[in-house]
RNA sequence: GGAAUCGUAGUUCAGUUGGUUAGAACGCCGGCCUGUCAAGCCGGAGGUCGCGAGUUCGAGUCUCGUCGGUUCCGCCA
């Protein structure tokens, strides 16, 4: 091997007439006879490489059965171009061969590298380590290389101190399915993955490292999403003697950073903030994407004036209103139609606006006076599609929360490089299971309630709000963190609520409420979802696209096959006995 | 756990109401070619139609099951 001088995407016009020595796989090859052109590549750019019969002293016949993706290793002259490549970076030059070494020959390819679209995905994450090659991914791998330097350089310079913490910890009950480890030492007992850092980063304010974070992978046993991953990266942050205002402040000023320095994208200052009521309200999610409006409408005291019987019992009847949705054909109505009912609904009732009138649909049932008084109230115009769910709260906002999703982006709505951040606040601390029949936390059992609401605690606890907040982007989750409790005897009164007793919780979370009670600072912070904000970075809609090995959905690696079965000597080892599944 | 959708040369796809020898492009192999840059031209090899049953004189095509990919619902404190 010759040992490169310059990599692939270096060498301009001041480097003609120097030697150099380039190391790289072949992008392409352009065989002419007696004129052979080689695109060299690595992870730096391509170069292109020339062997000329009559200069070349080597093997020319040897140079004519290089082929796509080998290995080689090459030493020659830096000269001009005879026609400028404006394509390529290093357009300017070529660089005329006098060595060649051929370090790895390929065996025949599964499928293109320098096409990413040219394989199916099972095909491509079998064979991850060639798609990697692409330069989609080493693009995004780059991004969160940087962004992982941004984070890092940030936070230390605010004084935060980056501390490991365990990736074997105690199960706990609540929240994900953890994974798993079974212990060899001790038969019979368990080790789980972390869900999350949590218990670990409010010891550590306990201890007095009052300015914590670290980038530290997490694991959930859930199934698997298009944003979704079992093993993922958080950036995990925690701080003491603050509140609300400083995790915001920092949080804000961390994100602007990253886009700043990462994709060189100005965020605005300070990030709107929603309630989470008026956010399931308004755009039906907790979640919402700001980019576009198509609001949610509650029109349920139209609706019940008209003479449209299904929606008179229903709990709830919201609408949202499609500019331009008139054009709609009964096919894409149907589509919709299916769309919601994948979230529950049982239909979707619609009218478009034509001529000043309400007209198909169900607009029969609605006469013209009630007409009138909707156009006006909703400010309706020639050309509008108005979609109606009325159902129970929940489906009325997941399916039109949905649809106005799924209608912004068929009316081309969301406009590339837009990102509108938002802060959720005032989440409630309690959701009703209906299944499990008990109180369940909403983010986690270690939030604090909002001191406002602290005597509903016992009274009204569906109506205590929590000290929670998430940070949303374009509809994307990118990060949530709270206000913890510090106090043993509120956490002890939340464990009561969730239906944890004092036996379970001092059996689960002993240490956390003994911890508390030597000297706990008020304490909160916040998770960013790392894979989530390179997903906005890299402008796509899928986390395999920002993680080097991911998982399919059904959280296989095709790669290595994992998970695999293990040798009955290692189940022995662990005191594990298989049951067979029917 | 549920729903939708896909599975045909190495790869991406086409394949008619079920009917003769399952096609194309790219890649691969061989040949020609001294300025290309997705090089071009000529020729060739390459198929258990995911797997297993069933219906039928006859199945890539229809039915059932199963495995795998993707997306969504449930789930994800």
């Amino acid at each position: 091997m010759f040992k490169r001088t310059h990599t692939c995407g270096e060498l301009r016009s001041n480097h003609i007439d120097k030697t150099v020595s380039l190391n790289g796989w072949i992008h392409t090859v352009r065989l002419h006879g007696q004129v052979i052109f080689i695109d060299i590549r690595d992870r730096y750019g391509k170069t292109q490489l020339v062997f000329d019969s009559e200069d070349y002293n080597g093997n020319f016949e040897q140079v004519k059965k290089i082929s796509i993706e080998d290995v080689i290793s090459v030493r020659g002259n830096v000269r001009a171009r005879g026609s400028v490549n404006p394509e390529l970076e290093t357009g300017e030059i070529e660089v005329a061969v006098d060595e060649l070494l051929i370090l790895n020959e390929t065996a025949p390819l599964p499928f293109m590298i320098n096409d990413r679209e040219s394989a199916t995905e099972d095909f491509r994450l079998k064979y991850r380590y060639l798609e990697l090659r692409t330069k989609e991914l080493q693009y995004n791998l780059d991004l969160r290389h940087r962004t992982y330097q941004v984070v890092r350089k940030y936070l230390s310079e605010n004084k935060f101190i980056e501390v490991e913490t365990p990736v074997l910890m105690k199960s706990t009950p609540e929240g994900a399915r953890d994974y798993l480890v079974p212990s060899r030492i001790h038969k019979g007992r368990f080790y789980a993955l972390p869900q999350s850092p949590q218990t670990y980063k409010q010891l550590l304010m306990v201890s007095g490292y009052d300015r914590y974070f670290q980038i530290v992978k997490c694991f959930r046993d859930e199934d698997l999403r298009a944003d979704r991953q079992p093993e993922f990266t958080q950036i995990d942050i925690e701080m003491s003697f603050i509140d609300e205002e400083d995790i915001i402040s920092y949080s804000t000023a961390l994100t602007r950073k990253v886009f700043q320095d990462v994709i060189n994208v100005e965020l605005p200052e300070t990030f709107p903030r929603i309630t989470y009521h008026d956010a399931m309200n308004t755009y039906g999610c907790d979640r919402p994407d700001l980019r576009f409006g198509i609001e949610l409408k509650d029109i349920k005291s139209y609706t019940d004036q008209s003479d449209f019987n299904a929606f008179k019992s229903a709990e709830m009847v919201k609408a949202i209103i499609v500019p331009g949705g008139s054009k709609y054909s009964r096919k894409i109505i149907d589509q919709l139609t299916d769309y919601v009912k994948t979230s529950g609904a049982k239909g979707l009732a619609w009218m478009k606006v034509q001529d000043g009138v309400l007209t198909g649909g169900i607009s029969k049932f609605f006469v013209d006076h009630l007409q009138k008084t909707m156009m006006v109230d909703m400010e309706l115009k020639d050309g509008d599609i108005i979609l109606m769910v009325g159902d129970n709260t929940d489906i009325v906002h997941a399916s039109l929360g949905a649809l106005r999703i799924n209608v912004a982006k068929r009316e081309g709505l969301i406009i590339k490089g837009d990102f509108k951040p938002v802060w959720v606040m005032d989440f409630p601390m309690f959701e009703w299971d209906e299944k499990a029949h008990r109180h369940v936390a909403m983010h986690h059992p270690f939030t604090a309630p909002n001191p406002k609401d602290i005597e509903k605690l016992n009274s009204d606890p569906l109506h205590v709000l929590s000290r929670g907040y998430d940070i949303v982007i374009n509809g994307s989750e990118i990060g949530g963190g709270s206000i913890r409790i510090h106090d043993t005897n509120v956490q002890q009164q939340v464990f009561d609520l969730l239906g944890i007793n004092k036996e379970e919780a001092q059996a689960k979370f002993g240490f956390l409420l003994e911890a508390l009670t030597y000297g706990a600072p008020p304490h909160g912070g916040i998770a960013f979802g790392l894979d989530r904000l390179i997903m906005l970075l890299a402008d796509t809609e899928n986390i395999r696209d920002v993680i080097a090995f991911p998982k399919t959905t059904s959280a296989m690696s095709l790669m290595d096959n994992s998970p695999s079965d293990v040798s009955d000597e290692q189940l022995k080892e662990l005191g594990i006995a298989l049951v067979k599944q029917k």
